[in-house]
DNA sequence: ATCGTTTATCGTCGATTGACGATTAATGAG
DNA sequence: CTCATTAATCGTCAATCGACGATAAACGAT
């Protein structure tokens, strides 16, 4: 998706994969509409339908690509059932994302400077 | 940035604004030279120059632009010394996509399904 | 004053994203 | 079977992103 070649190279080993599957997760959430939809799928609890189109206010077009991104980066689940398909959370997914948050969080105190 | 509109409309009230926050934060960690820099500010606690250029192994125009993305978002903060930049991170611009995160989390025990 | 170093900005280019409408596929209802 | 509903896919279009080289600006050193 991007030259992250050279970058690749002097880096500690398994870190850029890492950093590879972090920014797939932060991109998925990198758009106001697809944080929308997982507010959504937080607050009614598991399955939703077609509701989301209406919510969202998007073309349901633009709401199923969405959808497939947060799919693909694993963040929710689809399950067929019947002709619609039951969108869930998958809050696990997110874990690498957390992780590294934490990591950055547990750095600075800023107390000492000068 | 995006047509968020109509999705703004029927959203309730400051969520929209918070989803657009959070998702310039996310966008900033979308790129996985960003998160490099961010490791590397973090590892190396402090002040660094063009050191990250020859780290990243990018252009010096494109860390640069890197380095604007990131400070947009103010997760990392440029201090001028000299003819050189000491660029620091700023561990707690990321509050609200922490905060974001955590409510994710907090939502799904995933037992009582049938 | 001039030079070297470091950073920011500009212009360009190809690739990706985000939006849409139209179409197709799958399924339940009549 | 036929129709309505729902979701995914396709094609298109404008906008944005990411990369680069070239250039400009700021500053310390000589």
């Amino acid at each position: 998706m991007v030259a992250v070649k050279a970058w690749e190279a002097r880096t500690p080993a398994g870190e850029a994969q890492d950093s590879v599957r972090i920014a797939v997760l932060a991109k998925a959430l990198a758009h106001p509409a697809r944080l929308g939809i997982i507010r959504m799928l937080r607050e009614r609890q598991g399955c939703i339908g077609c509701d989301i189109v209406d919510r969202i206010g998007l073309a349901q077009s633009t709401v199923s690509e969405h959808l497939r991104i947060l799919k693909a980066a694993g963040i929710v689940t689809g399950e067929i059932e019947g002709p619609r398909v039951c969108y869930a959370l998958e809050p696990s997914a997110l874990e690498p994302l957390r992780h590294f948050l934490g990591e950055i969080s547990a750095s600075a105190p800023r107390t000492n400077k000068s």
